[in-house]
DNA sequence: GCGATATAACGGAAAAATTCCCCTTTATGA
DNA sequence: TCATAAAGGGGAATTTTTCCGTTATATCGC
């Protein structure tokens, strides 16, 4: 689906703050609320929005702590990666999940309670994934900036 | 603030649906919509939410491109990340910047039109920010999982 | 244990937002 | 130019949120 103008600047107020009424949009955009109200129904049906949700401040939460890991893998034959896929899609703890060009590797965003609890992640559910050969783990020191949103050009 | 288990239940769904109208909470958690709705209101209050926004799709839009990308400054003095973090805040293609642990880099997730925008973008916008020494690129190939979800334990 | 106080839950009514209807306007193309 | 499709408009019905006053439950000092 190709975007016109319009439905890139709703996209992006619907990035932004997704509870913003639909009559505010309208007199923002210069519309009414019939129209927007339709092209919302549209990106919803085509799963350009695939979900609405509530983002939560991990420092306002006591114990939060987010580490990112290189996971290689002993082999990168396809059945490989996606039997990878498929287990880390239950795994709470791995928040992101990406295949990366140039090793094949994995990264992972991981969130856990503490330094504790990424130890019996790490050693107990990530290395007893199948062909799991190394990891590599960094710390988190600080969350600079964490937008949810997809710039639209 | 500490959590109690209407709370967890309550912000995992808020993070999983953020349009999950109140009585229907409510009777999932076995309760009203009044508790229901002054506990969220109590979230909003103290920034434990401190948004609510529309995921896009990426795989739904024509053209858009995730680079992980590692950059290494040349000071690690405090007044020099302070400044890259405030600098990267106002660059739209930098959608996620974190501080890591170790060799004190930054990691920085990028979402970009294609190559070429990229390549602007790396060697144009980020190449120029003050006392950036190295920068690392890592393209990733298949987006396996990416979840919005904080896990509360 | 008893009463006082604070915290949480309840139910209904008012306000606001969404949804749905039908109508009008504006493009598009034969 | 007329026919047809696509987009925008306005108002009413529905649903949801919000805001009361009230009742229940828990907590703490005595």
């Amino acid at each position: 689906m190709k975007l016109d103008d319009t439905d890139k600047k709703l996209l992006a107020i619907l990035q932004e703050d997704s509870k913003t009424p639909i009559k505010d949009i309208a007199s923002h955009l210069n519309l009414t609320k019939t129209p927007i109200y339709e092209r919302i129904k549209r990106y919803e049906q085509k799963g350009i929005i695939s979900k609405y949700v509530g983002v939560l401040d991990p420092s306002k939460l006591d114990t939060v702590m987010v580490v990112f890991c290189s996971v290689s893998l002993e082999s990168q034959k396809l059945d490989a990666l996606e039997s990878f896929d498929k287990a880390v899609a239950d795994i709470p703890e791995v928040v992101e999940c990406y295949l990366m060009g140039g090793a094949n590797d994995f990264l992972l965003k991981v969130v856990v309670k503490d330094l504790q609890a990424y130890h019996t992640f790490s050693s107990g559910k990530l290395a007893a994934l199948p062909n799991v050969s190394q990891i590599k783990s960094t710390f988190v020191l600080n969350e600079v900036k964490r937008a949810t949103v997809i710039p639209l050009f």
